[in-house]
DNA sequence: TTGTCCATGTAAACAGTTACATGATTGA
DNA sequence: TCAATCATGTAACTGTTTACATGGACAA
């Protein structure tokens, strides 16, 4: 349901195409919403249709156009009357927890587990961290239009919020990181446990 | 993906019902997958007719039947096949983060934002560490049946990994509270950075 | 007898992923 | 001219939610 209001979020900096938001959407790197091309492009439509953008021709090259985007007073208004509403949240799923308290068979598996987890978010962390540090460089072009191009009365809130949700989501991955960490050293002295535990009963 | 497993787990601990397995799922408590019982009845039809569970009939009352699962053999071994892998992790969909970074027009919003955020998160916080101590005491039933009536080899570990998926959780909804708490005294700051600001402009 | 919980299903709609499909532009 | 990238769509499938539907058990 927040597809429609990741699309006219990022349309409320400036005009796009459906390409453009493909590249930001389709990877989710630096970027609070995910999505294929193939979602887009009907999404943008029924955008469209319900008068919230508008569509318009542009140059692509010498004999082919391209479709951009722009958000209209109507998005505008309804991306501003959602985005003042109180968050909901998603029902709880973890395929990750699922899968490390039903590894109480395996613990053979546990490392492999957790030096997976160790390494997905500390990717995230450092490719957070770059995002951020973009932003506040003013070299991260999109947030930097936004800026540079909305009412200054907006400017210093506009980084200030995306400071507050980096840094929220660095912390998060850190967390991650922290967590993946200790639960290694635990394992550690688990198999020690057991490698000792063995030795003692068969000595020699 | 990951209701199959969900289903497996539950019922590698000990039989139960749909209706049980609704009651876990459907509110998503102490439980890291959710799901409405309308898609747990067709997904244990299909479970049934892999193999990987069996349905018998119990009694319920005088002149009624309910149906009680039983995970098999095979869906055991499916089942330590898909913890023993390596996770794998969703794009990130954050609805709350979009609602966040796209209100820099609104700032008089935040502060609803924000709260909501921080008592979200509390009540996690709080039905999290209420679960795990009760895991800790030997008053989880569920938990205590997985323990008491499986291997005596694997006790150790069912109660160790719960302690680690956990509190790892519970740490996750700290940071959100925390998180929310250094927000929210920003926001203090910025609107009384504002109120002296227009008191500036017309004194008096 | 009335309301709450126990108990089990199906149907329609919506959201998201994967695969199919096509063609232009640009730089090596 | 070849490959990577730009650019735009549709179709089929999977997963999830909401709504529809039914009926027994049990306690006030």
């Amino acid at each position: 349901m927040s597809l429609r209001y990741a699309i006219l979020g990022y349309l409320s900096s400036g005009p796009g195409t459906g390409y453009d938001l493909a590249r930001q959407l389709d990877t989710g790197l630096g970027w609070f919403w995910t999505a294929r091309h193939s979602q887009i492009y009907p999404e943008l439509k029924k955008l469209t249709e319900g008068g919230l953008i508008r569509r318009h021709s542009a140059v692509a090259g010498e004999n082919f156009d391209k479709f951009e985007y722009s958000i209209t007073e109507a998005g505008l208004a309804e991306l501003r009357e959602w985005a003042g509403q109180a968050p909901s949240y998603p029902p709880n799923r973890d395929s990750e927890r699922l899968q490390l308290i039903f590894s109480d068979e395996q613990p053979s598996s546990l490392r492999l587990h957790l030096e997976a987890h160790l390494e997905h978010f500390r990717q995230r962390r450092d490719r957070l961290r770059e995002t951020l540090s973009s932003m506040q460089q003013g070299t991260h072009p999109r947030v930097q239009k936004r800026i540079d191009e909305g009412p200054p009365s907006r400017a210093d809130l506009t980084l200030k919020l995306r400071e507050l949700a980096y840094s929220g989501d660095i912390a998060r991955a850190e967390l991650e990181v922290a967590w993946a960490q200790s639960a290694l050293d635990w394992l550690d002295e688990y198999e020690q446990d057991n490698v000792e535990r063995l030795a003692g009963r068969q000595p020699g």
